[in-house]
DNA sequence: TTGAAAGCGCTAACAC
DNA sequence: GTGTTAGCGCTTTCAA
């Protein structure tokens, strides 16, 4: 193994002024910089990672909380995890994935392996939060807890999500409006996204004098199928639909189909999912855009700026929805 | 910060006693490692991970590369890491995600970050192979290339999967089969279980005399629609459908239900997918497993056996799909 | 602009 | 069964 005496050595310098030349912590003559640069090349040399952290309290990774809960979607998920990887990369941060909350979190952090935290599938009451914000680690929330205490948050603004849903639907002159959302289990443990959409679009269809029907649906055929024929059962008024489930998304349209239910003749829908999920539908649908890898990108950004910075306030940053618009909402008559 | 000496002085021995009380690499006596577990408690002390990486050469951290290509099935590459996370969490490791293939491989084993690296995502000829067996670091990789050189190897057997969902559909009386598979792009790189699954598939209808159409399918609605009216138009003659595509799946389904093609009435249909995926559709599919949390986590205990044993010899291990039975092949008239 | 040297916190010989 | 101590490879202060 190459180290930072063998690079020294071989430019006829010492191991301080390599050390700077890397760092870029003091100036190098440019004669100097040179030889040690080619040293590095030539030997091909790489700095111990752990050896650095050891002597710099620093390690450049960040610890994403990942938990793989039922009800989630997938695809979210993932698009999230390659955002902040991404986004940590471009600032020559590495990411170590935990996924389990037993231990993990304080393994992790407490025996330094990690500089800050990301953390996913956030509740409402998350009791992660007060253990999170007692850690001295800067942490980045992908959600928005109720009180989020001393910790920064970033997400899409669901609330607002629901409320562009409920709000296009209204202005293309529906009144009963339904919200085909996610599971019983996801809403039980009230996890933030899911309250925060939910919330929006009821107010919005109440502040407009209509109504919405909420109704959990559980990401399968069988659920889809369930929350459609409930709606036709329960609600046969309605005539906006949002469908805020992964999952159940293709199923609910081709349930509508088959039961008559034409799109958006009959019925007008507004899919909230990310842009490759609409893409992948059987129509154009008009959806309400989840942009996951901006955000988990953005999270990345947050985190490592505040390392940067030490003392920043922590700061709470929701990203606007914006209505991507397709062929599946029709004014009505 | 608590460090190994605050816990020595706290228990009223030095620092090496309390490193091998915790490492069990020598007796100590049970007064004694009372005293100093005690001292670990009250002062909830935790190793430093940087310092002990450095001492020991040992990080306990294995890396994933898991580059997320376009085509993939994300849910079986969410199995397979979450697989990989907990079976390395129980042998004591953590997991750092790379994504990229550009220099992160290189910048985690050179800078002695990981021990270790799983490696998902496999092609026939994949170009990282060479260089990763030229790594010191044990390797394994989740697929199987066409030659693996020294590095071991874990998957489920796909071309035993093809040839066991062949056979299926063959003694149940079908002689005209179809395989709706991975999307062009994958198969165009020659991923490894894409092309193994085919090949399965294919030789087995062979042997046996029947014909075998492969259709690369496009993961979203229009590509299962467009491979499914293939099929009908060019293949006319299929009486047996095995479906290895996970987001088509269900608008294979679909699809054929829409023109009139019942399910296993008129046609048989195998799907090749995690039990959670067939769980989701509109039928009980009869199909073949893709066990995936299973695999990633036999990769973690691959890895870390031998990291243990250090000059193990690779292996290779394939595992053999099994058949799940459910109502959508029908035995031919 | 560069060098010398003191640690960072731990492991693992080597003593006893 | 336990203590002493020499590093592991790096960063960073202090000197020059």
């Amino acid at each position: 193994m190459t180290t930072i005496d063998d690079v020294a050595r071989h430019a006829g310098v010492t191991r301080s002024t390599v050390s700077y030349a890397l760092s870029g912590k003091r100036p190098i003559s440019a004669e100097t910089r040179r030889r040690v640069e080619r040293a590095i090349a030539e030997l091909d040399y790489r700095p111990h990672a752990g050896a650095r952290a050891l002597a710099s309290a620093r390690t450049h990774v960040i610890g994403l909380l990942a938990p793989l809960r039922p009800g989630v979607d997938v695809n979210v998920i993932m698009q999230f995890v390659a955002g902040v990887v991404t986004g940590a990369g471009e600032e020559g941060y590495d990411v170590l994935l935990l996924t389990q909350d037993d231990g993990a979190i304080s393994r992790a952090t407490r025996s330094s392996m990690v500089d800050a935290l990301v953390v996913m599938d956030v509740e409402a009451d998350d009791p992660r939060v007060p253990a999170l914000d007692d850690l001295r680690q800067p942490t980045v929330l992908i959600g928005l807890p109720r009180d989020p205490r001393g910790l920064s948050c970033v997400d899409l603004d669901f609330e607002r999500a629901g409320s562009l849903a409920a709000e296009r639907l209204i202005s293309a002159g529906h009144r009963r409006l339904a919200l085909l959302g996610s599971p019983d289990e996801v809403l039980r443990r009230h996890t933030s996204y899911a309250d925060r959409m939910t919330r929006g679009f009821t107010e919005s269809a109440a502040r407009a004098g209509a109504t919405a029907a909420v109704l959990p649906t559980d990401p399968s055929f069988h659920g889809a199928v369930a929350s459609v024929d409930r709606l036709l059962a329960e609600h046969p008024e309605v005539t906006g639909v949002v469908v805020h489930n992964e999952v159940a998304l293709p199923h609910v349209i081709g349930r509508l189909r088959e039961l008559g239910r034409r799109i958006p003749d009959d019925l007008s829908l507004i899919a909230v999912c990310p842009e490759n999920t609409a893409a992948a539908q059987s129509i154009a649908l008009t959806s309400v855009e989840i942009p996951a890898v901006a955000i988990g990108r953005l999270a990345s950004e947050m985190l490592i700026r505040r390392l940067g910075q030490g003392d920043a306030l922590p700061e709470v940053r929701l990203v606007s929805p914006r209505i991507v618009e397709g062929e599946s909402v029709r004014a009505r008559a």
